[in-house]
DNA sequence: GCCAACGTTGGC
DNA sequence: GCCAACGTTGGC
């Protein structure tokens, strides 16, 4: 079984008009759903590579409070990501066409929210450790921890939206996830971390990397407020619209068309 | 909102 | 196939 990481923006954002929010209170109401909107060769690659049962982090990015928020897993394989052709859909794709399939997502089922949100900040901080030894808040994770965190794309390769996380990585977050004991400097409210378990999840939603405006039906946030306390929740403007991410794979399939981003000289 | 990092485009 | 210019991602 393979892990992996997936990003997901957890506020609103207009795209070609339509709010692509979904959050993990979403998530969580619908259980399942699949993963559309991702535009980026090496990003839709690794879906491909993605088997049923493999287990996914959702990750909140791009957003005030960055970072795991909850554990998922692969519940369908990797399908053509039929919004591409969708010309209404925010991340349409002229380009294709159910002939030819250039990009693909994978369905995703909701396991569990972060018992503690495992924010980037504190990833990060466990990652400037130059000797690998663990900060002392969360020095059950061990040297090798850290090493595993150091090496851990979102640390390195910031902006994939789709990554593989290494065993020792997976068994990290988990770890942290569910014990916690570090201040959440993220935290707004003055929450701590220790006590409150649940203030990991709050919404999560994807764009830059899986656009997710089919099934919002109204009201996410209002949704599971319960458990969401509210340090966690982020709320930005919403951004302006259009600018997803489209690169054109280079991989597989030969594309005949780019769209050439740089056109507006 | 700013802007650094990084991926992509496309001229050569 | 190199690499400069330009867009985008996404943290801050």
């Amino acid at each position: 079984m393979k892990h992996w990481l997936m990003k997901a923006e957890p506020e609103s954002r207009i795209v070609k008009g339509k709010d692509v929010k979904f959050s993990v209170d979403d998530f969580e109401s619908m259980k399942t759903t699949p993963w559309e909107g991702v535009r980026n060769a090496e990003a839709r690659n690794l879906m491909k590579e993605m088997q049923a049962g493999d287990r996914v982090l959702f990750y909140h990015s791009n957003c005030k409070n960055p970072g795991i928020a909850a554990f998922a897993e692969v519940s369908k394989e990797a399908y053509p990501d039929y919004t591409a052709w969708d010309s209404s859909h925010p991340y349409y794709d002229e380009k294709t066409d159910q002939e030819k399939p250039k990009w693909y997502m994978v369905d995703l089922t909701l396991k569990a929210r972060a018992e503690h949100f495992v924010s980037l900040a504190l990833l990060k901080r466990i990652a400037a450790s130059p000797s690998s030894e663990p900060p002392a808040d969360v020095e059950y994770i061990g040297e090798e921890g850290v090493k595993a965190i150091k090496e851990m794309a979102l640390i390195n390769r910031g902006r994939l939206s789709v990554q593989r996380v290494e065993d020792e990585a997976w068994s990290v977050i988990e770890k942290l996830a569910s014990t916690g004991g570090w201040e959440d400097e993220a935290v707004k409210k003055g929450k701590k971390s220790g006590s409150d378990k649940s203030n990991a999840v709050k919404k999560g939603q994807s764009s830059g990397m899986k656009a997710k405006t089919a099934t919002k039906n109204g009201g996410e946030d209002s949704g599971v407020a319960g458990d969401i306390p509210d340090e966690a929740r982020e709320d930005k403007p919403k951004k302006p619209a259009a600018k997803k991410r489209k690169a054109e794979d280079e991989t597989s399939e030969a594309q005949p068309l780019r769209r050439s981003t740089r056109t507006r000289k």
